[in-house]
DNA sequence: ATAAACTCTATAACAACTATAGAGTCAATC
DNA sequence: GATTGACTCTATAGTTGTTATAGAGTTTAT
C-alpha cells in the first residue's frame, strides 16, 4: 500500500503521515525500488490508533508516550491514567475559560443596538474603558 | 516613554510590543536620537484596548478592523456588530465541542480502573478500538 | 514517447507570540 | 575616559499541527 492509499483508508493527508514519521509517531516506512513509502495492515492500525487521539485533542508528545506504552504491555498504566486527568483537567479548564468569555462578549454585545454610528457604540466604547483581566 | 516603561505600564512584552507595530496595530513610534522607540499616553490607551480585545479572544485582524472603525467615527457600527455575533458564534461552537470532547474523555478515563498493567489497560484498549468521528 | 497521476524532499505559511544572538545606546561609577 | 550594567535595536528561529508549494523523480496507461 502506497501512501496515497493509506491516506484514503485512514482519513489522514498524505503530509500529515509524511508528518508523523518525521515526528516518530509512525516508525519509518519501508521503501520501495523507486524510493516509495510502502505501508501494510499494521500501519493502517497506527494510524487510525493516533487519529483517534487526536481527535480527542491529545497532543503529539502525549500520543508518542502512549504509542510507547502500548508497545510494552509489562508496564504499569498509571502513567496512561495520569495523563488522561491531566488533560481532562486542561479541557475543563478551557471549557471555563471559555463559558467566563462568552459571558463578558454577550454583555458587551448588548451594548450596542444598532445605534447609527461608531462614535455612539457601546462596544468600542466599553473595549476602550473597561479594565483588563488577563484571561 | 521608552518600550520597558510602556511594557510595564501596560503589561503587555516589549517583544509583543514591537510585534504589534510590525503588525501595523499600533503605528511605528517616534524614534530617540539613538534610534529607541518613545511612546505617549495614546500609545497606552491604545495597548490596552488591544489587551482588553485579546483577553475576548479577538484575532489580530479582528482588532485592527475595531480600530481602523474607531478611527472613523461616523461608520456604521453594523460591522462592530457583525463581528462580535460571528465571534460569540465561534466561541460558543467551541465550548460544545470541547463539552462533548470532555463527555468521551470521561468516559474513556472510566474504562481504566488501575488494574496493573497497560495490557489490561481499557484506555488504550479503547483508544485502538472505538471509530473516530472527526471533531 | 508521452501524458497523467502519483510520489519524493525541502521549504514556507498559518497565529500570536516567545526567545535568542549580536550589536548599539545610555547613565553611572571608578 | 574607560568600563559596567541595564536597556534597546534588528533579524532570525522556535512553538503546534498541520497545509501548501516548488521542483524533481516514478509509475502506469495510452
Amino acid at each position: 500500500m502506497k501512501i496515497g492509499e493509506l491516506s484514503k483508508v485512514t482519513g489522514c493527508s498524505v503530509q500529515t503521515i509524511r508528518h508523523y514519521e518525521k515526528e516518530h509517531l509512525i516508525a519509518s516506512a519501508e521503501r520501495s525500488e523507486g524510493n516509495f513509502r510502502l505501508y501494510d495492515e499494521a500501519a493502517v492500525e497506527q494510524l487510525l490508533f493516533i487519529k483517534h487521539c487526536r481527535s480527542l485533542d491529545l497532543s503529539l508528545p502525549e500520543i508518542r508516550q502512549l504509542l510507547a506504552l502500548n508497545r510494552s504491555p509489562g508496564a504499569q498504566c498509571d502513567d496512561v491514567n495520569r495523563m488522561m486527568d491531566r488533560h481532562i483537567e486542561q479541557v475543563e479548564a478551557r471549557i471555563q475559560e471559555l463559558t467566563r468569555l462568552n459571558e463578558q462578549l454577550r454583555m458587551l454585545r448588548r451594548s450596542c443596538s444598532n445605534r447609527r454610528t461608531v462614535e455612539q457604540c457601546g462596544i468600542l466604547r466599553n473595549l476602550s474603558a473597561t479594565p483588563v483581566s488577563s484571561g
